[in-house]
DNA sequence: TGTCCACTGGAAGGGAGGGCTT
DNA sequence: AAGCCCTCCCTTCCAGTGGACA
């Protein structure tokens, strides 16, 4: 008897490295950014010459490349200045994890100072040390990437650029990336003109660009002939229509070819990219779901009970409606549903606010009431089958 | 036209918990 | 270690809205 993990092994794969289909690989190649490359490394330039560069703003939706790209040209920066000793130093944050001023400038002190330990220490005092070593002639560029999760950022800004006034040799240059378009008009004016001295769009890819990425990352991942044409195609149409956002369309790829193996196909066709389409949608409303407080997942049950029982039909202007429920009648079996599970419940104030949320996370579709209903209220209805979204819940809530 | 109805969503504030600061 | 402050989640209060009905 063959040992379990040798059988495993020997099992026919159509991957052939699953890893350059996976989400965190960085390819080597970068179709359709040689532009943006290009600036950004003009931008960059400077450093090497001891000037400082102007700080950058990138943004563009996710999954257009803006975080590899960074990533791409700052390593051949620093490859070009150690070869040419030139004092450059890139840093790289990733602000959804270090969101706050202090914590930003903690990561970023880390690299300069790797043997030291700057935790419980105060923002003034790590600024002091990020600036001590800019004073040895050191070009500084910090990236940072979802800038807009900074709670203090018009701080942050503000005392970097500060420190920059300061110093006479080295600097600190900011490249700020965003994918909140809105963001950038939100910040303190003095913030937004230090931050945004030259700024980069990153425009979605269309469908053409989208389905060659794919077939460069297929011919990385999959073993030759194992994913039909048609199925690349289907994928980037689907991405691009979506989004055009290639994390997207690798994503969906990569779900294409685990359906494949799983039912011992050998090739991933359209058929297996429809099935990942469904997939990849269902494991976005389950994630959501799941991660909804538990009162949010009591008032979402009321609306799927309410939406499969005879109460969820309505007749408005006339015309009879499945599914379509007042925002009263839910609160009232959401105060009965919790009261049965022994939960607390929430004031009706907060439950509207669970709905708007509800619906802005696309659970629900909302509208105003019209003519034909008494007074003013809203009218609700579920943005998926009642039936998976309840059967998610009772997984969710029996625990 | 006025009053009632069934809500909506802004404002202010409480309190628990967590993290920065001293 | 202790204090302080901030954020998150939530409540209370309330003016406002658009339709029904007399």
């Amino acid at each position: 008897m063959p040992n379990l993990f040798e059988k495993e092994l020997q099992k026919k794969s159509i991957f052939k490295d699953r890893d350059a289909i996976s989400q965190h690989y960085s390819p080597k190649e970068l179709p359709f950014r040689e532009k943006q490359i290009g600036e950004i490394t003009k931008i960059l330039s400077p450093s090497i010459k001891g000037k400082k560069p102007d700080n950058l703003f990138l943004y563009g939706k996710v999954g257009t490349g803006k975080t590899t790209v960074t990533g791409h040209v700052i390593k051949e920066l620093e490859e070009f200045a150690e070869k040419n000793h030139a004092k450059v130093s890139c840093n790289y944050v990733n602000c959804r994890n270090h969101n706050s001023k202090y914590k930003v400038l903690i990561k970023a002190t880390k690299k300069f100072f790797p043997e030291e330990n700057f935790i419980g220490y105060s923002a003034g005092f790590i600024q002091e040390k990020i600036m001590e070593f800019c004073r040895k002639e050191n070009q500084i560029i910090l990236v940072l990437d979802e800038i807009d999760k900074v709670k203090d950022l018009d701080e942050l800004i503000y005392s970097l650029s500060r420190s920059n006034d300061e110093i006479e040799k080295g600097s600190i240059s900011i490249i700020g990336i965003s994918n909140n378009l809105m963001f950038k008009e939100k910040l303190d004016p003095r913030t937004k003109s230090s931050l945004c001295e030259k700024e980069m769009v990153f425009p979605p890819y269309n469908a053409e660009e989208l389905r060659a990425i794919l077939k460069a990352r297929v011919e990385l991942a999959f073993v030759p002939d194992s994913v039909s044409d048609s199925a690349v195609n289907l994928a980037s149409a689907i991405a691009a229509q979506e989004s055009g956002d290639a994390r997207t369309a690798v994503m969906l790829l990569m779900r294409a070819g685990e359906i494949a193996e799983n039912s011992n196909s050998k090739k991933v066709t359209d058929v297996e990219v429809q099935k990942a389409k469904k997939k990849v949608e269902e494991d976005i409303i389950f994630n959501m779901i799941s991660t909804l407080p538990e009162q949010q997942q009591l008032v979402l049950k009321a609306i799927a009970v309410l939406s499969m029982s005879t109460k969820g039909i309505k007749k408005i202007t006339g015309q009879e409606e499945q599914g379509v429920l007042y925002s009263g009648e839910i609160y009232e079996k959401y105060k009965q549903l919790a009261l049965s599970l022994k939960e607390s419940i929430v004031s009706s104030r907060w439950y509207r606010q669970y709905i708007n949320e509800l619906e802005m996370y696309g659970l629900i579709l909302t509208s105003a009431s019209g003519p034909g209903i008494k007074g003013q209220t809203k009218l609700i209805k579920l943005g998926f089958s009642p039936e998976k979204i309840n059967s998610i819940l009772d997984g969710q809530l029996g625990k």
